[in-house]
DNA sequence: CTGAAAGCGCTTACAG
DNA sequence: CTGAAAGCGCTTACAG
């Protein structure tokens, strides 16, 4: 094992104190002899030194921790999502305590708890529940940035895209290809993002003079969105009212919904055309049939350090909505 | 923000030393009268007091934090093992710190030794690369799992499945199944999980007195497993040679294969069977011809956790092969 | 330019 | 049954 070198160790090897190598250490070298500073870091080099940061979280009163919450990371886009926050963290030198809560409520709060004691330097929360804990900790004001989900028990810093807008581009596109039966499937227990696209979609509908009647609202249960459009499609796709075409707000529903349809023997995109809001890149190698309004994973990290960051100085939350990329549904196959 | 509440501010409270509390946070309660006890619970509860961390690490010395470096959390496979393995670590009490080295060496071994700054009590290893900064702590002697693949550049405690039998199950589906023409497609750079599975199978049709001339042994160049199984198959699907079956050692390599069928019309499973060495959950949604010898992620993460406990109990470093699952060879559409 | 000293919050022999 | 004290490794005013 690791033997533990401390600056004490530095210092003896050194012939200084342990202030003199504390401030090399921490690049504070203008005041020190450039003899002085070379012995250090020969004697930090020689005997492999490298700061106990629980020393230094305990002095400084605070950590580099920062702990991320996912709701599921065996969802492609949760996963990407978290792992695009640790590479900008880790950039910006923070450590990332990754925590899957598996949408769990109890587990949420276990995890703050948890967190809190780890004194870490703030939270980003991707697809947030309520729970008590998060409403406690929301209302003291701690660090966090809520990812695709806004806090569910309060207001917050957030990270996602306009939903809204996303549902509306959804409906455009669907009325520009001349489908007339139409149809959105999101989960039962909605997420801000998932009413948001719905909304925005239906909205945008109606505006335009449909009818109530023709656009279809279908939701699913299950743990997944996978099982979530399983199980939307099995009421959906029943003879004589087949939807021309269907709007599902994650990747995933889209699957889930694949799946019933080849079960009944039907054809996406011929029978039925699929379009989601996400976009994740598993998708053009799984799921090639699928037309999708793209959120952009990728720069989500950097977008949430940002938030983190604005928080941290002291500014008033802010309202991080990227852009989404329609580029996807004019190609494909459909 | 949370206002740091220390033992100091309990004990105030509770009207007793610091010493006390502390014992009775940490569960050593008979040697303290029943007052006492109450006294100081109910003060804990009034001003919310959780233990810091980070005092607690620097005084024992070691912290409950364990890292997790995953080569590529975009990879469904890893990013189930992970968030498994933190759940396991969760309930053992442990924090997780995940890190997503992207298969980069110098990623890696930055991971490392900020880890070890951190003073984790210990490291998961998921598809670890060859690294100087691995080898050095490695000999050192650090507490280390690998998982998938083994350590290449020591040796270590594993948590794998026996990639040779796997690959033999295959070679025996295959020869069942009457198929004449086989291949077996693995990445350039082989982990020692791939050059396993595939020497697996080889073998095991040369001892049943196959030529070995009628095995194609093929190799993807990519990043990903996705693009491995795309560059095979560009050279694996030719007019004449068309292998009737074909084992993947990831489903990602048989989804990249099955695109580039897709793309030359080819037809899976009829005009080719895909069996990979694998079987995530998603396969059996988005990939529903595809046959696997499924790998039991869902219980890595106790193994793993039992593999630390292991190490840290001074054991010889362990080999944990886990059962795999053949059921889902004779099912499924093929 | 450099060092002695205090103190962050915790645990743990030790004394009583 | 309980408390005073030391010390884990660090940072940082303060003194020189």
């Amino acid at each position: 094992m690791p033997e533990d070198v401390s600056l004490a160790t530095v210092a003896a090897r050194a012939g200084v104190s342990v202030s003199t190598v504390s401030r090399i250490v921490n690049g504070e070298t203008r005041r020190a002899s450039p003899a002085t500073v070379a012995r250090v870091r020969e004697a930090i080099e020689a005997v492999g030194y490298w700061p106990n940061q629980a020393g230094r979280a305990l002095r400084r009163g605070e950590s580099q921790l920062v702990a991320v919450l996912a709701a599921n990371l065996d969802n492609p886009a949760m996963a990407t999502i978290a792992s695009s926050t640790e590479t900008a963290l880790r950039e910006a030198g923070y450590v990332t305590i990754l925590c899957d809560t598996h949408d769990r409520a109890e587990l949420q709060d276990e995890y703050l708890v948890a967190m809190r004691a780890q004194r870490v330097r703030g939270f980003v929360l991707i697809a947030a529940v309520a729970s008590p804990g998060l409403k406690e900790i929301s209302e003291q004001g701690a660090p966090i940035v809520f990812v695709n989900r806004r806090n569910p028990v309060g207001s917050g810093a957030f990270v996602g895209i306009d939903d809204r807008a996303a549902g509306a581009a959804a409906a455009d596109h669907f009325v520009a290809r001349g489908h007339r039966r139409l149809a959105v499937v999101s989960p039962r227990e909605g997420s801000s993002a998932s009413t948001g696209r719905v909304d925005g979609f239906v909205a945008r509908l109606l505006d335009q003079g449909w009818p109530g009647d023709v656009i279809i609202r279908e939701q699913g249960e299950g743990l997944s969105h996978l099982q979530v459009g399983y199980d939307a499609a099995a009421r959906l796709f029943v003879a004589g009212a087949m939807p021309d075409a269907v709007l599902c707000v994650s990747d995933q529903i889209a699957y889930g919904i694949a799946r019933r349809a080849r079960e009944q023997s039907l054809a996406i995109p011929d029978d039925c055309e699929l379009v989601s809001i996400d976009g994740t890149p598993l998708s053009r190698w799984v799921a090639p049939w699928l037309k999708s309004i793209e959120i952009p994973y990728g720069v989500y990290g950097a977008e949430i350090v940002a938030g983190l960051r604005s928080i941290w100085s002291g500014e008033a939350a802010s309202e991080r909505l990227l852009p989404i990329r329609r580029e996807a549904l004019s190609s494909g196959t459909g």
